[in-house]
DNA sequence: ATGAAAGCGCTAACAC
DNA sequence: GTGTTAGCGCTTTCAT
């Protein structure tokens, strides 16, 4: 309410007063600035014991008395002692500090990635460094100088990421430990935590199937993406197990984005012989479809039913709400942190650790009886 | 394709080899480890130098010969030489890490803050720790103890945490300079980037009274963002700048969420008598009220006008497309990141170093000439 | 214009 | 069980 009060109105502008934050603390005049920074000195000083014990404590590490260790906590608590994380990463072996790659998918998935991985980080003193790679431009420059300064204790790697060859090398040259979200068909490579895409995408063709469905179009997702093609054989496999044809004219490629599945919606439905349901390989493209079938004045679901896939925020967001499948995104971020924190690391010739989670299909507004 | 043929179909599972990565160094024969970590004593000795000379030229410092850093500068490159950020924050003033701070906005607005904060930092070779706050919870006890241990350089605050006390006093507390983006009204405590929110506001209202609406339905988004005041304020301004009246069953209350501005529509245009346009104060309340128009069978824009505020992802995501205002969200976050990084604090008794960034309306399809 | 030496605040190796 | 002593890889004095 201020700042047009201010009178900045409509113009930018910039303050005048600028002062280093250094000469701030040099003047030391400046505010209640009474918290001189109290180190693993000061604990062991006010606990009587030396600095060795309070790491251990610290660390939780074994052969301290229980004694000891309450001194020591109390000591931590009274001065209300926090360990400086790159004194820590400096003389120790770990960084507290856990990256995250991501390259542009939606909005709502980096953030789910985000939201999941801090769960299981904070409660360990780990933090999180994120990191958006641009694949258009050289991925090698972005990936390794990082990977050489930071030398975080892991990476998280979301898709298309998962499958970037150039930074799983980076990774592995700079010995960085890392564990890839939904990975493509390359899973003896690394780690990986992902979920049953061709399972979800069967049960979600069943569903429709089971509604009474037999002429279904699908929209395949970007090729980039190792999913894609796997909820793609969970739809041909179940359209197969139903004795139901396939036809070519019915299966699009889309790019995972709201355009092309609005563009894929165009030629499915620009006919008259038309599909009585569209089953897109994620919500984005859904909604497209959506977007599509409001310009036609097509019923949803009554005329045709709408799929998606991912069950982000947008799938809420519409009318019709969307049917879709729960991909646990926050939970494999959680499951990939915890991997990392751990240690993991695979050895030559053994199958690299990996989770797969539970999904669940989320049955809304938007799929229904097929017509007739 | 491989998870499934893998057997792992619908079962979550955990490999069995879990190797730390110290181990994995230590017995360092796995893989190609040839990179023993090159630290300035190699790069000094590589350029005939010492390394303080070779700190001067990291940092850009003066009164280093040119030859001389020339020659520095191919060690580093021939060496590819990254120093170590623990050491170079240990050892001196800066961290080279900028957090960001985010409750639980929109996806969207998070994700475009960091590719915003992003672009700033990474040529100056800062990184971005990101930690989500939950404010349902101790506040205080996620800040304090992270800013003791990561003593970044400095945090940039997204609303609503921009104005949430108990995170302004444990920043000051501890020293760490901080950046508002789009705070409230208290604009005189510390620095802040944002845009004229109102200004906005009233432009769009007045696009809309161009377009010959005198019924203007209006959703105020959520109380604790800073924003939802002056873009209230806005509309209220064109209404009564153009001499229409502004009755407050016109107005309704709203939390910024799909759904919140789904309920207010119901209300809005519940009656017989119902507005001809309605302005949300976001974009997700304004699908919100798209989605409630094509219940109804509304023909928007011909029958009711919508208009957002963001231009969110979201905004494109609907047929027809949202008419908007695009918010400079990630030059936002680039200037936070920008004045953090050039050290800015400022004076007692001054005005705070502070940016106000252009807007612009985005017409789209959504809004159109009023009925009659 | 350049260098030597002294830490920054921790963990690690090895005493005891 | 606990303490001592070295560093980790840099930046920062302060010489020269």
């Amino acid at each position: 309410m201020l700042a047009e009060g201010e009178g900045h109105k409509g113009i930018a502008m910039t303050a005048l007063s600028w002062l280093s934050t250094r000469q701030t603390e040099r003047i030391g005049a400046v505010g209640t600035e009474l918290s001189a920074k109290i180190t693993i000195h000061d604990v062991a000083r006010e606990s009587g014991v030396s600095i060795k014990t309070v790491s251990r404590v610290l660390n939780r590490e074994p052969n301290v008395k229980a004694d000891t260790r309450d001194r020591v906590q109390a000591a931590v608590a009274a001065l209300n002692y926090r360990p400086n994380i790159s004194a820590r990463s400096l003389a120790g072996a770990k960084a507290y500090l856990i990256g995250v790659f991501f390259d542009n998918p939606s909005p709502g998935y980096v953030t789910d990635v985000q939201l999941g991985a801090i769960s299981r980080c904070r409660q360990e003193g780990y933090h999180l460094i994120v990191e958006p790679i641009d694949s258009t431009s050289d991925v090698e420059d972005q990936v390794a100088p990082m990977l050489a300064t930071l030398r975080m204790d892991g990476v998280i790697l979301t898709p298309p990421l998962s499958d970037h060859p150039v930074v799983l090398d980076a990774l592995e040259r700079e010995g960085v430990a890392y564990v890839r979200i939904a990975p493509g068909d390359d899973v003896e490579r690394a780690p990986w935590v992902s979920m049953d895409d061709r399972e979800a995408a069967y049960e979600m063709t069943n569903h429709l199937i089971g509604l009474g469905h037999r002429d279904i179009g699908f929209i395949i997702g970007h090729p980039d993406h190792g999913a894609s093609a796997r909820r793609h054989q969970g739809f041909v496999d179940a359209m197969r197990d139903a004795d139901l044809p396939v036809r070519q004219d019915r299966v699009e490629q889309g790019w995972f984005s709201f355009r092309s599945g609005f563009e894929a919606a165009e030629r499915l439905l620009g006919g008259a012989d038309r599909p009585t349901a569209i089953f897109a390989s994620n919500d984005d493209m859904a909604l497209g479809v959506m977007a599509v079938a409001n310009r036609m004045r097509l019923d949803v679901p009554a005329q045709l039913s709408i799929a998606g896939f991912d069950d982000t925020p947008g799938a809420r967001i519409t009318w019709p709400q969307l049917t879709t499948v729960r991909q646990p995104i926050a939970a494999m971020a959680a499951a990939a942190a915890d991997m990392l924190m751990s240690g993991v690391q695979h050895e030559e010739g053994d199958p690299p650790p990996s989770r797969l989670l539970d999904f669940e299909l989320v049955v809304r507004e938007s799929t229904g009886k097929a017509p007739g």
